[in-house]
DNA sequence: ATAGTTGCAAACACTTTGCCGGTCG
DNA sequence: CGACCGGCAAAGTGTTTGCAACTAT
């Protein structure tokens, strides 16, 4: 079903600089570790993974790499329904946009994508003559696992 | 803005009460605002019109108010793509899902629902055996009257 | 009677800002 | 060289917690 995950490495790099943004040693740093996480990272995750590669960068320069990508439309923000306090969570703007599933009792997080997502959008473009830009589709409820065994004690 | 409301006013009151839940003076008059808004309201704004009703109510209140509901499944938390700082807005729980959208220029919400996405909700039921309780779509781009006047410096 | 609720103050989690010395191109 | 960027400290925004007094059932 999904298209492979990992776009070139250096991607992110290569796209700011064909757009004239400065590339400095520890935004290199920050870039490789979005670009290599193979889960949504959160920004004092990012932080941490970047120490190690460079103990050095602080988290301000986290948040303002994380801000620029954003502008660029290169990063994608998720909350996940909030369902660990309210930070927010980031990941490659993706080819194709998907769905976010969250368990709200074991937390796992399932990514979907979907023609008939597709079509809605189609359907939204038209209909309400919307020009979408970013898509964010946040699902809670039971995964397999925990469905059945649940009181449905919802808190989202 | 949000679909004509069909529920009885009064209804978040009683869905409690038939819980069990304790009803206060306070409770009573927080319930009213998010129950007769035409708007999405932060947890600034709740407060704000209940203390008019109200004028001793604390911000403590109100938020502890949102989260009885919340855990009741009787409102839905929304970011709206933090188009405006990190607050959260609350809406009633819709007997019927649907979906937001937010001009990322003039900050209007558009709200639409679509039996393609009811259709994408039985999908992802099947498909992922995952137990659906709660859906959140915010979809950012250019209303209708915002497009094509923009550069697509997007910032979200 | 008593478990649950309120208001107040304080703490909290996460993110942004101001400043100045350092760096990229 | 000059505009831009990074680190540090501090402030900011939105939300939650601890606790004594109060209230709904």
């Amino acid at each position: 079903m999904p298209l492979p995950q990992t776009e070139a490495p250096g991607r992110l790099v290569a796209e700011l600089l064909s757009r004239g943004v400065r590339m400095t040693r520890q935004r290199r740093t920050i870039l490789s570790v979005i670009e290599t996480a193979s889960q949504h990272l959160d920004a004092a995750q990012i932080l941490r993974r970047a120490r190690k590669l460079d103990p050095g960068i602080d988290r301000v320069t986290v948040y303002r790499t994380i801000r620029l990508l954003k502008r660029h439309g290169l990063v994608d923000e998720l909350d996940l329904l909030h369902l660990e306090g309210e930070k927010h969570y980031y990941e490659r703007h993706p080819q194709r946009d998907h769905l976010h599933m969250a368990c709200v009792r074991c937390g796992k997080i399932l990514e979907f994508e979907s023609d008939l997502f597709e079509r809605l959008k189609g359907q939204i473009q038209r209909d309400c003559q919307f020009h979408i830009l970013v898509t964010r589709v946040e699902i809670g409820g039971y995964c397999a696992k925990c469905r059945g065994n649940s009181t449905d004690l919802r808190s989202v």
